[in-house]
Parts: structure tokens; sequence; C-alpha cells
DNA sequence: CGTGAGTTTGACCGTTTGGTCAAATCAAAG
DNA sequence: CTTTGATTTGACCAAACGGTCAAACTCACG
């Protein structure tokens, strides 16, 4: 195990190596789909280099999971309450949008470990999310109720927003298994602006 | 393995036991993440007594998913050519949510399938499904041009109503701890008959 | 009740997998 | 160059897992 002094130029480097290993194969495949051995060849090492850095395949995953969860809301946060309702609110959708195309391996990993009930992440979800989504929703309630935005229920209106967005990351493969050629991005930022436009239009 | 005669009482009892407890295993822990020990003990079998009925867990989780597909798309071929355009697509929104609600094992499987690539229904989408949609997408942009709904791209109108619907089952856990005691059922049908009538308007 | 087909199971097997360990190799500082 | 700590690896282990098999048991029917 390597001390808990300073790392070393070899330590940075194999562990940034072995987290974007562990995305790569646990986004595709699941915690119990991935294995040691693919993360280990992904990122260049053998198995029981892998495991000079990290102690197990949970403590992999949750050093995933935690630089993901660490960013994820980021888009959410940046919400501006002086700003223009509507823009802010069209502004956060594109983030969000943009999010599902630049780091599609992101949010499958989230997805998958939702799906399958969030067992090592509710704690979480239930204490940071939603205390973040509690605080935005308060906001975008008031901007409805000084009638700047039409009025929808702000909860699910947030929910819309997630699934629509993030759909086009983890339902990849359905999409493009329909529309064929067709580029999702193309099309999608354009339908899901007037979406959004003419939900929440005063 | 059972003869290929016509099933007797006891097969069918049985068969049917495990592909509930298959649907119940396989959308909770993916297909990685399922055991042949926890189908069997769900089912109240043996593990080799499992085997008996089928000759493998891929063909147990073949049978699952081809029970799942040849529903999951009835609430798409029921919109009606000659009915209410808003009307017709807003109770296929409304029969989609409502499976959500009844069925979030099978959104689930469906789910876990997709994310991870969908490598075993992969020529169902790209054949079956996208035609079944490449027909319903004509019929809509039929009805854009009458101006008898308002003109948006019609495969992301598809996609959209998906990824609202399907949404409520799959990321069950995280939209409970969002929302506390309150059920997303209550409020989410009004929300998003709301939606699609404001997008849709001629 | 006897019989043959249908059903169930305990014991077992080979492979995969997460993880360990001692020994070997490498890197950096004196 | 030497020393010391950091890094790497081949060999190995125990548990979990998918699957097999022969023997035992049960059921329906004449």
């Amino acid at each position: 195990m390597p001390s808990n002094r300073a790392p070393t130029r070899i330590q940075k480097k194999n562990r940034a190596a072995i987290l974007e290993a562990a995305l790569d194969v646990f986004s595709a495949q699941g915690f119990r789909g991935a294995t040691l051995d693919q993360i280990a060849s992904a990122a260049g090492l053998s198995k029981p280099n892998l495991l000079y850095y990290f102690p197990s395949k949970e403590a992999i995953h949750q050093a995933v999971l935690a630089r993901l969860l660490d960013t994820w809301l980021d888009p959410l946060r940046a919400i501006d309450p002086d700003g223009d309702p509507l823009e802010e609110i069209l502004a956060y959708v594109r983030r969000k949008l943009q999010m599902s195309r630049d780091y599609p391996r992101e949010s499958r990993l989230f997805a998958n470990e939702i799906v399958q009930g969030a067992p090592r992440i509710e704690p979480v979800l239930s204490r940071d999310l939603k205390s973040l989504v509690d605080e935005k929703t308060t906001l975008i309630e008031t901007w409805m109720r000084q009638g700047r935005i039409a009025q929808v229920h702000p909860y699910h209106l947030v929910f819309s927003i997630w699934s629509l967005t993030q759909h086009y990351a983890d339902f990849d493969v359905q999409i493009r298994a329909v529309l064929g050629d067709e580029d999702p991005f193309d099309a999608a930022p354009a339908f899901i602006d007037t979406l959004y436009r003419r939900l929440l239009a005063p």
C-alpha cells in the first residue's frame, strides 16, 4: 500500500489511470459485471498492482463515484437567483445536455447505480441532492409566484430536465438504433429548448 | 429436461414462478449481478431444479426479456391514426406513465439492458422498434403538416415521452429521495399532461 | 397397486473472481 | 555505487458461481 505521505509522481499517474479505466469498465458493465482484471488491463497494470493502489474493488468503485458526484450537481448549483428566470433554466438544461454529450460514461455510471437501487449512494441523494434541489425549487417557486415563468410543479420540472437530458447518454444505443445515421445531438438541443420555452412561457 | 410434449400442471406453475422470480432478481441486480441461487430461492426451487426447466442462466434471461419486449411496445402501437392527434398522443403518454407505475421491474430490466449497451437486444431495437417508431412518426408528421398539432421534431418527441415516463420507474429511488414522503405519481400525470399540451398546442 | 414418466435433490466439478504474499525490480537521494 | 523505500509481479488461495449427474422421489394413470 502506498504510504500516506505526499503522493509520488508514479502514484499520481497510476491512480489517475486506474480511475479512468474503472470509469470505462464500471459504466459499461456495472459494478458486478466489471472485473479487476478488466480494469487492470485497461489501466495497463497487473491485478496485484491495482490492489497496491486501492485496497479493494469496492474502494475503486467508491472513488470513481465520489469524483462523479462531486461535479454532477455543478450545473444545478450554477442557477443564478439574480438572472432572468427563463434564461437561467434554459441555460441549466443546455449544460445538462452538454454533459450527456461530453460525459456519457459518467451519466451511465450514475444510471447504473440508481436503477439498481442506489445501495451505495442513497445517503448522498437524500442529504446533499435533496437539500440542493429544495433550495432551487424554492427559487423557482418564487419566480413562478412573481409571474415571471408559468406555474408548474417545480420538483417535476427538475425531474423532467434530468430525464430528458440524461436519456441521451443513458439510452444512447436505443436512440441511435431508431435514428439510424442521424446524430441525436443535432436536433436535441433545439427540441428541448422549444419544449421548455413553451412550458414555461408566462 | 421437460419433454417437448404438452406442459404439465407442474411445469406451467414452475416455469411461471421462475420467470417471475427472474424478473425480480434481474431487474434489481442486472444480468451479471443476478445469481442462479438467488433466482432459485426466490422461485422456491433448488438450483438444479431451476436448470431442469431452463438450460442456462442465459436462457432464463432471454425468456424474461422476450416476454417483456412482447408487451413493451403495445402502448405505442395503440396510437390511432383516426383519433384526435393531441388526445392520441396524450393517451399514449398516460399509458406509458401507468406502465412505469404498474410495471417498474420491467422498466428497470429494460433500462439495465440498454444502459449496458443492449448486447442481447440490439437487433430487436434496430428492426422491430425502429420500424414501429418510423411508422408512428410518419403519422405524427402528417398531423403536424395538417396543422392539427404544433411542429416539433417527431423522433425527439417520442424520445421525450419515453424518457419522461420511464424515468419515474428507473430513477425511482432518486425521485423518492428528493420528494420525501410525497408520492411521485400524485403530481406527475398532471405535470406531464400540461407539458405536452403546451408543447403541442397548434 | 404397479409402473413408467415426470420431478427433485445432494454431491460434485471446472472456472472465474476478489484478494494475498513473498520475492524481485526499480527509483531517488546521499 | 549504495541504500532504502516505492513499485511490480508470479504464484497462490478461498469463495462464489454456473452447470452436471446419478440417484431418489412423486405423480398420474391403467
